[in-house]
DNA sequence: AGCACCTGCTTGGTATACTTAGCACATCAG
DNA sequence: CTGATGTGCTAAGTATACCAAGCAGGTGCT
């Protein structure tokens, strides 16, 4: 929570809002047009705009299907995911990354895994 | 906003919290700890466990990342990132394929971490 | 002049996400 | 048997996300 995106209260400084009223001006949507294909009240569109408002994530995935952008796109836009996954996708960690993925290994066995496999690496 | 996850109010089917708890569990983590790592409430983290409330998209990134799980596996564990996904977007890496596409390890290695990783899946 | 229909915004309220204080039951040390 | 510390949960309050009603300005049409 206590990010370095976190303002104190009530106001916000999101770059989502600049986003998605670019996109929406790019789509030529009015904000009622888009507030209603997107089932969220037109003045809270408009607040959230602005950043007077961060929106959950509910309404970011619902804008972003109105808009047809990725739900990720939205999410990454708004910093909810911290890697950029955009378009250009990495391939480096492979590994650690399905291991950190992995729903079915505890939390402890992940940080083994994990701890073998750059020994086995540094063997190199 | 209108989905068919949504239920009338109050009270959410969500497998969000159920999979929360199982995670937490599997970590060896108690309800205050975690928590206390993802800088929420005990209390409320109890509620959300129970599927009594529906979190905010930053609570689910602060808990999957006291979770030490991609945010992304909890947004699709809440339903806030269904199918549609990105265009060029990858399936989520399989272990075992990670493993045997690793370049740097031997085959040995490969072997060993696999060996390891069925071992642990076995113990649930 | 009007009226109709846009545009975005403000106001005031309701619903719900979230917190702080504290309860009830367990387990273990003295 | 106490007291201390752990577990999860309830209750009551605060903060904020979100909505319905309505206002002010712009454009066009008769």
């Amino acid at each position: 929570m206590a990010d370095k995106t976190d303002q104190p209260a009530g106001l916000w400084r999101g770059g989502v809002g600049e986003f998605i009223k670019a996109q929406r001006e790019m789509a030529n949507l009015s904000l009622r047009q888009l507030a209603e294909i997107a089932k969220i009240s037109n003045p809270y569109l408009s607040q959230v705009e602005r950043g007077m408002y961060k929106p959950s994530a509910d309404v970011l995935k619902s804008i972003a299907a109105a808009l047809k952008i990725s739900a990720e796109t939205m999410y990454a836009q708004a910093g909810l995911l911290d890697q950029a996954a955009a378009p250009g996708r990495r391939e480096t960690p492979e590994f650690e990354e399905a291991v950190r993925n992995d729903a079915r290994l505890s939390g402890d066995q992940k940080d083994t895994l994990i701890r073998i496999y750059r020994g086995f690496l540094e063997r190199a």
